[in-house]
This record gives structure tokens, C-alpha cells and sequence, in this order.
RNA sequence: GUGGUUGUAGCUCAGCUGGUUAGAGCACCGGUUUGUGGUACCGGGGGUCGUGGGUUCGAGCCCCAUCUUCCACCCCA
């Protein structure tokens, strides 16, 4: 015999999880679908060099890649001068790594079809060969939604309320931090950190876990020049996202890329009031993933838990490798297992996730079994109710127990005695609260 | 990928410096009550102590390896 057992860093959802998660996918759903997105499905495998390349070299290393089939032997036996050499000799399909790459790639091979600006969303599960820790999974779901083919920034708009409504609609309070690639490169330059940008968003994107000082000695053990850094800490910092903020950043910075940053985010903040949560115009905000060239977004959970629980940001050239260019998109991603477990966490689910089935009826002897089938039934086309007979006569206190097990709202006690009445008891298993009636009454409480 | 950490019943854990048949609470099952649950009482099942080696007269406890968990770094949802 051999021992049960997963795959490190993946889990199972039983019956109750699965609720829990469709409860998150279908307010996601929801949303994306008012904005006028719509879904797309995608393989789980790509080719391995429609993957590799776009990530990074941290992304490549990520990579699930799967083992072709048939006799590797041979190609493996060859001599190779690199491990990259022989995986790419044995290994041509990976795991898609997120649900954006394969997006460009699917726009690329359906341009002639596409009405631009065109609107996707897609909800389903990425594999990353990561380290497993809390919120990190080696497979876990994406909810994304994209839109291509317009530079309009009332994308980036849409992508602000879409964050503030799926949050707002699981009672998930969170701040909305926003950025701008070009502010960013800006900044880099305003600091004297020209031609080193990659070094230095990764060290400033550090801010609020290593503080200021921290990412002074990050910056240094990299031998970059800290000496204009010092007026740095009141420019890499969280600002309300206000036109005054956005005025007085100009006016420091002074430059073409900050002014057209600036402006991206002066027309954003015009066209809305109030949000449910807080948004802020955090300047230290530094997505990693390269293809990002305009506004980026990250959504932290208000209090506590892991680093970002959604992110987007816009990209100017993803579908250039795959030949096709000058298409700008945006886009974000929910990270629906985070949210999954920080709901959890907090106890936020409804409490009807754990509910089985509305109804139970307990039939006392086998004697009543067609008249217990015949309520249901009744009650199944009658009503919006859903309705379980249990399946065995006898021990009503069993059945009970059932019914609680199922967080059932109502039993239904058939016996002898009611048949004979043509009526049905009903116990409302919340309050306890128990009475006969027949079955037309019957149906018009269950309605 | 680097450094650390964890692993005892379904769950949360106890188990003294290695010493006879490994414990508790909760959960589960049965009964008290063969037609009344979620609160009471009585009883019961269930563990090759993550796995594989080793040291020892003897290992849950010590050593090695491996897997798993969680944490930091890296990166990220």
C-alpha cells in the first residue's frame, strides 16, 4: 500500500472549500462582467518559449516544465554544455506561469478576429516551481482581467473600481496603491540613479518592509552612488491621491517623464469621487515583472497578512515577441487563493458556504418512503429550496444529526401519523420552533 | 535556489535527563431515549509516534538521509 499524499505546495478543496472559492470567483465574475469583460479560457501547457523570456531570469527558473514523451535517452545521452541546453533537448512544454503571457499570445494568433479594444477576463490556475510558504502556493488561481488594443486611461480608471468593488463586496477592507512607471524612472533619474533602474526599483520596492535605511544599504552593497539620496525619503513615499500632491511632485521633479506621468494620473484621479477603500499614490511602489510601462497597481490587505493580494499594471509591448506590435493593454489579477485564506482567517465567508442542502426530510418507516419522495419532489419543482430525503427509516435522532451536519435550515419528520393526516411536521432547525401542516402550506413557506 | 524550522489519533496538543501494553481535550461511532438534533451521562473504535536507515540490552525521545510544514532571503498572487 502506498501512502495519500499531495504535491508540495498544492491542496485539495473538499465540498465547503469549493463554495468558498466559487463564492470569491463569482463576485469577481460579477464585477468583471458589468465592465463589459468577456472570459476566455486558455491551455494549461504552452510552449516552452512562449513562456521563457518574459518573466525574467527569477521567472524562468519558476518554470514547471514538463518531460516530453517518448525515448529522451538518446537526446539526453548527447553532451551538453548547459543544464538549459539539455532541458530544452528533453523538456518543449511548460505550465503557463500567469494568465497574461498566454493572453498575448492568444491575441496574437487571433488579431484578424479581435474587435479592438478588446476585453477579456479569465479565472483559472497557475503553476509556479516556487518554495512554498503561507500565501504561496506552487499552484494557485488567477483572476484576471485585460483590456487591449486603446491607451485610454479610463482602463486604469476601471481597474481602480474593479479592485474597490470585488473588495468592497467581500467586506475585505484594503488600500489601493498606485504608480507610475514613468514617475518611477523620474525619480530614479531626479536621484541619479540613470541607467541603473532595474537595481533601484528592486531595492526601493523594499521601502515598507526594510525601511529607509535599509534600502540605502541595499543600494550600497550594490556599489550605486547614494549621495542625491538623501533628500529621497519625502519623494519614495505614500501621498494621498490628491491634484495638489500630484502638482507639488511635479513641480520638484521637473522633467518630461514625471510631466507625462503626472498628467496620466491627474486625468485618472478626475474621473471619480468616492471609493470604498483607500487608494494612495505610493512613489515606492515598484512592480517587478518588466513589461510593465505605465500605470502599475498592488492591493494590500489593510491589516496584516501577506504582501499583495491583487496587482495590474498597463504594458505597451507584450505582443511584440509573438509579432504583432503597437498594441497597449491593462490589466489586473486577483490572487484568489490569498484572498481564499485571509477570508478564512477572518471569518468573513457567509455563513451559508457550509450549507449543504435547504432541506431534510427524515422519514420514519419505509412504509412513508413514496409520500417523503413525493414531498420532495413537490417541493423541488414548487420551490427555490433544495431538498435531500434521507436515504435510511428509522432513528430520528440520527437524521437530526444529519440535518446539522448538512447546516440544513429545515427537517421534515414524516412518520405513520402524517401520512395518515396527509400533512408533513416541519422543525425549523435554527429556533427549534416544530408544527404540522399540509403540503399546500407547506410549499408556500418554503417559497 | 540559499539559510533555518516543523512533523505524535480526524483536529489542537502532552509525553520528565532514551526504560514495561503511547496519553488528554475536541471530533467520530454506539447506548441512556427503537418519533426529536446542536446542552447531560455511560461506553467504544482509532496511532507501525512523517518515511527509510543507524546507535543502543532498549528510541516518540539520540545520529544520518529523505519528504512535509512554516519562516527569512530571492521573487511574487
Amino acid at each position: 500500500m502506498q501512502k495519500a499524499s499531495l504535491v508540495k505546495g498544492t491542496r485539495d478543496f473538499g465540498p465547503i472549500q469549493v463554495a468558498k472559492k466559487n463564492y470569491i470567483f463569482d463576485t469577481i465574475k460579477k464585477v468583471f462582467k458589468s465592465y463589459g469583460f468577456a472570459p476566455l479560457e486558455t491551455p494549461s501547457m504552452e510552449k516552452i518559449e512562449t513562456l521563457t523570456g518574459k518573466y525574467g531570469e527569477e521567472g524562468d527558473q519558476l518554470l514547471f516544465r514538463i518531460l516530453n514523451n517518448g525515448d529522451i535517452l538518446p537526446k539526453a545521452e548527447s553532451n551538453f554544455d548547459s543544464n538549459r541546453a539539455l532541458k530544452s533537448a528533453i523538456s518543449d512544454k511548460g505550465l503557463r506561469y500567469d494568465l497574461t503571457v498566454p493572453f498575448a499570445r492568444y491575441t496574437a494568433m487571433n488579431m484578424h478576429a479581435l474587435k479592438m479594444p478588446f476585453k477579456r477576463y479569465q479565472i483559472q490556475p497557475v503553476w509556479r516551481a516556487d518554495r512554498p510558504q503561507k500565501g504561496r502556493y506552487r499552484e494557485f488561481w488567477q483572476c484576471d482581467a485585460d483590456t487591449i488594443g486603446t491607451r485610454s486611461l479610463i482602463c486604469e480608471l476601471e481597474c481602480i473600481e474593479m479592485f474597490d468593488k470585488v473588495f468592497s463586496a467581500l467586506n475585505l477592507p484594503v488600500v489601493i496603491h498606485l504608480n507610475h512607471r514613468k514617475l518611477l524612472e523620474a525619480i530614479a533619474i531626479h536621484l541619479g540613479f540613470e541607467g541603473e533602474f532595474e537595481a533601484f526599483t528592486v531595492a526601493i520596492d523594499k521601502m515598507d518592509k526594510i525601511g529607509f535605511d535599509g534600502v540605502v544599504k541595499e543600494l550600497e552593497s550594490k556599489n550605486l552612488d547614494t549621495s542625491k539620496f538623501e533628500n529621497a525619503q519625502s519623494l519614495l513615499t505614500t501621498f494621498d491621491f490628491e491634484s495638489k500632491q500630484l502638482k507639488d511632485l511635479d513641480e520638484t521633479l521637473t522633467s518630461v517623464l514625471a510631466t507625462q506621468a503626472i498628467k496620466d494620473l491627474s486625468e485618472i484621479r478626475g474621473y471619480y469621487n468616492q471609493l470604498d477603500n483607500d487608494i494612495v499614490l505610493d512613489t515606492s511602489l515598484a512592480r517587478g515583472l518588466s513589461y510593465y510601462t505605465g500605470c502599475i497597481f498592488e492591493v494590500k490587505l489593510k491589516e496584516g497578512g501577506f504582501g499583495s493580494v491583487a496587482a495590474g499594471g498597463r504594458y505597451d509591448d507584450l505582443t511584440e515577441v509573438f509579432g504583432v506590435k503597437d498594441i497597449s493593454g491593462i490589466g489586473i489579477s486577483f490572487g484568489a487563493d490569498r484572498m481564499y485564506d485571509v477570508l478564512e482567517d477572518l471569518n468573513l465567508f457567509p455563513q451559508e458556504m457550509s450549507k449543504m442542502t435547504d432541506v431534510l426530510i427524515c422519514p420514519m418507516d419505509k412504509d412513508v418512503f413514496s409520500f417523503a419522495l413525493q414531498t420532495a419532489r413537490k417541493i423541488r419543482n414548487n420551490t427555490q429550496q433544495s431538498c435531500l430525503v434521507y436515504p435510511k427509516e428509522g432513528k430520528l435522532k440520527k437524521q437530526l444529526d444529519y440535518a446539522n451536519a448538512l447546516n440544513a435550515q429545515y427537517a421534515i419528520i414524516i412518520g405513520s401519523e402524517e401520512v395518515e393526516k396527509n400533512e408533513v411536521s416541519i422543525k425549523n432547525l435554527n429556533s427549534g420552533e416544530q408544527k404540522n401542516m399540509d403540503l399546500t402550506q407547506l410549499i408556500e413557506l418554503l417559497k
